[in-house]
DNA sequence: AGAAAAATTTAGGTATACCTAAATTTTAGG
DNA sequence: CCTAAAATTTAGGTATACCTAAATTTTTCT
């Protein structure tokens, strides 16, 4: 049957776009602990997903699916609508960042053509988003990430940062209470291997980080 | 059982509350045809809402509904939500009269009180949204609506318009074209008790309206 | 009043998107 | 290479919100 979007299906093609992307499989368990549902509901929306006519998904038994150009280009739509929300909230009505994701998670799917383009126009079309994650173009294509994670920095090295992969209120609200946030210029002062710790400066505060906050914070180098 | 507000919820208590508000009664087929979808469809969902905890409608077979307190309530919060949201459209997105229904007949249902609560402020809490009809309070309370239909007037009698009851786009450019939108003074030149045709003057321009217009366009005597 | 018309409800379905329990397949460790 | 654990799928349900056809109730009109 040719496919209407649902929102269900929407956030399915989405989560599995950011997945992939991230270089994690998109497979059933996967799926179902990000979007809280049960493994057997992923496995019958997959089947569904990959029998709609054109296929939203590539998937073989056992193996998780992978998005076909019309799914990825669902999905890069949804993500576009959610970046620009977001960055419309944070420019127009003075949202912080770390509360932008749960409103733009819901008007994502609602929103018309016409005020997504009126929102890109508004602010004359931005690239980022206010977690300064890539804002997919007007035709849906993704521009391309040059950025390195912060976890791949060693001592001595300094970097601006570009974005920071989260939707946690807490990390985005610590994180900003430190400086750390795109467009910073930081300095590496010393790496634990252990632990993979790095102490990092910002201007003139240092801080010390753990590895599940230093894969999650993407750079470029100085 | 303890009802969840479904979107589908929201527009039947929205639409029961704009026929019960303009004298007509809520029956099965009234709201079908507004909505819509089938008479039975309409039975099922009042029986829903009539034994929901707590009820949202005081309902007796083969005699429409009208909503309890709370479903007043809940009605109000999404009417509030779909003006000031058509408000917001036009001021910030530069939506005209003529388009900002729809949209904001999807979002009124995924905003937040936040969101609520943010256009509301920025646009110093507006009383009416672009059609003129009163914006609910922010503890939903409807103000009192003065205004008469223009249908009322008779020649040499002058008044303000206060509000066009319409989401009809044709009709809504039509009227603006004319320059008939709140706030316009008009003045009656002639009456038909054939057709209850009026001739209105607004500026320089004069339009004959007929009923099915005149009772959509609400005004104050000067 | 009585019959026809209109309005409404009941009966019986469908599609979407979830769920738990049980079966199966894949993967990983000894 | 074989078995236990993990991952996945199948089987069988639920709730929501629609639908059409048929039955019933109310209203209207002569
Ligand atoms: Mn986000
Ligand atoms: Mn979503
Ligand atoms: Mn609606
Ligand atoms: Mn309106």
């Amino acid at each position: 049957m040719k496919q209407k979007l649902t929102i269900s299906i929407q956030d399915y093609l989405k989560i599995i776009y950011e997945l992939t992307e991230s270089g994690e499989s998109a497979s059933t368990n996967a799926l179902a602990k990000r979007m809280k549902i049960s493994a057997p509901s992923v496995t019958g929306m997959i089947q569904k997903l990959a029998s709609s006519k054109p296929p939203l998904v590539e998937y073989q038994k056992h193996q998780g699916v992978t998005l076909t150009r019309e799914g990825r280009r669902a999905a890069l739509e949804v993500i576009r609508h959610h970046r620009l929300l977001e960055a419309w909230l944070v420019q127009t009505l003075g949202y912080s960042w770390d509360e932008v994701h749960e409103e733009a998670e819901r008007l994502e799917h609602v929103i018309s053509e016409d005020f997504e383009q009126r929102i890109a126009a508004a602010m004359g079309n931005p690239d980022r988003d206010p977690h300064g994650e890539l804002i997919p173009t007007a035709d849906l294509k993704m521009p391309v990430d040059e950025s390195l994670p912060l976890s791949a920095l060693r001592p001595k090295q300094s970097a601006t940062i570009q974005r920071v992969q989260s939707s946690d209120t807490d990390l985005l609200r610590y994180l900003e209470s430190l400086g750390l946030v795109p467009g910073a210029v930081i300095e590496i002062k010393a790496y634990s291997a252990f632990d993979h710790n790095l102490t990092v400066r910002v201007g003139r505060k240092s801080a010390v980080l753990g590895l599940n906050i230093t894969s999650r914070i993407f750079i470029e180098k100085n």
